[in-house]
DNA sequence: TGACGTCACTTGTCCTTACGAGTTAGGACT
DNA sequence: AGTCCTAACTCGTAAGGACAAGTGACGTCA
């Protein structure tokens, strides 16, 4: 029966002592912390304190619990998957975003009309309730087991404005990328990355554990006169998926990665 | 006393109505939600039932409790301060980094000595227990009221290898940049996001609320020869702080005349 | 008028009890 | 031997009671 002190409530003793526990080592990652019914014997408490320790402990992200089987020291593994956003000028200009295209499409993708919202108006320049092509798509990296939700805003001033297939930009940005710097366009994006708890829907599509946040891309590719042509949304789980962004001297060979 | 439906356990039927309430508008942003004692009449169900509800809202981020006062909905406004990472280059082919220096340093950075982990070793491309400089900072941003928490850490190796001013550049990086540049380095940066969930010393420090995640930025300098000479970490509240990175396509990219 | 204490509200903590539900191993029956 | 059932563990849900602690308003008293 370790002893408890001071600080604050009973509860957040035990989680105290618990976290101490697994951070000194005492708990290695993945094993199986002592059950409900120990820990109130250990700590001479009742089932609900214990029960709110644990809590804390996993709105925090330290441990995982499974239905009749226990609580598990959560693994502080790196994200599986680096997602790379690597900013290269050629000598005539061009940008080369070698994005990771790894993802596989789990579903078909569903295209359907829709408007701006404050935020995606902002992005856009547009109003509010302006008229939207939109495309929402499913991604899935087999090597990772990484899900990810896409999602592709087209205004319809500018689908209209372009001799393209209807709705087929909306669908392939890459394609659509493509089409227009062969145009002759002379394209700059700027990409926001902001973190936030997930929706319901979005804890379940993306099969997230719990207290994991989710990392949320909005890329707004602009044309030559800064008017801007597309919106893509990338939403993935915090706990599978990094960012990174480098800037290299144009044209550097192949990077060494070390492992 | 509005009925309840099917899905799932109790706290979870009474917790999607309420959730339901606020996304459809019924409680504004910022409004005062119905106490536990009228979530109970209202819903027919004991406390720890409305309490459990509450809980899960809480974690999700769509309420915020005070004691003694009650829940609030949480106003989902931006976040108020928006990190810029503009790279543009110049025609002689340096980068500007506007890095928004509006920060204040709210106390004396102390700095240490200490050495690699896992994940620093990996980004400096060191071994584990590698002696590095290190130097944390407390930063403020009195326009939003916004905290971060900044640290810096350089190898010993390339500390002794340049000459500067003892822990000077841990202190002031941007210092350390310019000597760099102006020493005929061509500096490459790449820089990782991730989030995850405080720990709770960053949760304090940062005082952050209820199911707020973190925004953990690594920015790793590197030399000409793909060395890594300085590893700068921020980490902010996601509530607070976006980031932004923007390719503008500026001016013609240089020649490398200049050896 | 002003200061202060009280009271009624809120959420926070902690306990007891009970049962439901997922998991696993071992024993009984075929 | 193989199959299945059961028992004993795990955590999940739900109810009830009691008191502590933060907040704000109201009323009393100096």
């Amino acid at each position: 029966m370790s002893e408890i002190q001071r600080p604050g409530a009973l509860y957040q003793q035990v989680a105290a002592a618990i976290r101490e526990a697994i951070l000194s080592g005492e708990f290695a990652p993945d094993s199986l912390l002592p059950s409900e019914a120990q820990l109130m014997a250990r700590y001479g408490v009742s089932r609900p304190t214990v029960r709110n320790a644990i809590a804390a402990l996993r709105a925090e992200g330290l441990i995982d619990v499974r239905h009749g089987k226990g609580s598990f020291v959560r693994s502080d593994g790196q994200p599986a998957l680096t997602i790379e956003r690597r900013i290269s000028r050629t000598a005539d200009g061009k940008f080369v975003m070698p994005n990771g295209d790894v993802w596989q499409e789990t579903e078909e993708p569903s295209t359907y009309r829709t408007h701006t919202t404050k935020t995606t108006g902002q992005l856009l320049q547009l109003g509010e309730e302006e008229a939207l092509f939109g495309c929402d798509r499913l991604l899935f990296d087999p090597s990772t087991g990484t899900r990810a939700m896409h999602r592709t805003l087209i205004p319809l001033v500018v689908a209209d404005g372009i001799p393209l297939l209807g709705e087929e930009p909306c669908k392939r940005p890459a394609a659509f990328y493509r089409l227009l710097t062969e145009d002759g366009h002379k394209l700059t994006w700027s990409e926001t990355v902001r973190a936030r708890m997930p929706l319901p829907d979005e804890r379940t599509t993306l099969q997230l554990p719990d207290a994991t946040p989710i990392l949320h891309l909005s890329r707004v590719t602009h044309d030559t006169d800064d008017r801007p042509l597309i919106l893509e949304e990338l939403r993935i789980g915090a706990d599978r998926a990094e960012l990174t962004y480098r800037i290299t001297a144009d044209k550097q060979p192949a990077r060494r990665t070390r492992a």
